[in-house]
DNA sequence: TTAACTTGATACGAACCCGTAACGAACCCG
DNA sequence: CGGGTTCGTTACGGGTTCGTATCAAGTTAA
């Protein structure tokens, strides 16, 4: 993957936030999508407090956009056995796909704008 | 600008966006940074029902989009002097600023992973 | 002039999210 | 055991956003 100018950069933004947009997927901020990225992409265990020192963000402003993902099935929360305060986020099938989905409307993105 | 394989392409989006939410900026939704970005990279004019249709979104909810980017100093609402019904949407300097900076953010992203 | 249409904004009730503070439950250590 | 700590969640008052319906203002055309 070679380098990028910053206008390039933003317009793989555009394109691919508008899409998604347009195919009516669910409207994340940026702080959801933080955490589910970060959820699917970085390695395990995920905990609110992890995540809330990791982003500099509040752990109930954690809780609520973990309340909004779970609910929308794009992550689960499941219970940790070895230290019951403490929660673990796992990934779902509907998020999976939801970020497979995502990841294709980037390269799409890619291919237009190299294509220009 | 070569491919990116889907993996490259979240890993992208995460850390830009990780990068972004620990830097306290604004927590945009997806909506609202597809308008910006709109407004920033694609030909004039930008109006209320242009963008509605173009992200097959109702108009209210691009009024409230507005109303939000607006407060924020982002973009600048200004009066259609050839057809009064209608505004147009600008640029603001605290605009460009913000997504000059987060374009950096999106080439630090990419230098990160194409280092990897 | 007047009726029809278009544009962006507003009203509405419901749902969501904010940060701070407080909470119960679980863990740790003396 | 019992006090202190850490965990995620909830309470709170205030602000934001949702979609639908409606509105006033501006434009168009009969």
């Amino acid at each position: 993957m070679a380098a990028m100018t910053p206008m390039q950069a933003l317009d793989l933004w555009r394109r691919t936030t508008v899409e998604s947009v347009r195919r009516d997927g669910p409207d994340l901020s940026a702080r959801q999508m933080a955490l589910l990225l970060s959820v699917y992409l970085t390695p395990p265990p995920h905990t609110v407090r992890g995540l809330s020192a990791d982003f500099k963000v509040s752990k109930p402003a954690i809780t609520r956009a973990i309340d909004r993902l779970e609910k929308l099935d794009l992550i689960r929360r499941k219970a940790d056995e070895s230290d019951r305060r403490s929660i673990l986020l796992q990934r779902t099938v509907a998020g999976s796909v939801f970020l497979s989905d995502f990841a294709e409307l980037v390269s799409a993105a890619v291919g237009e704008i190299a294509a220009q």
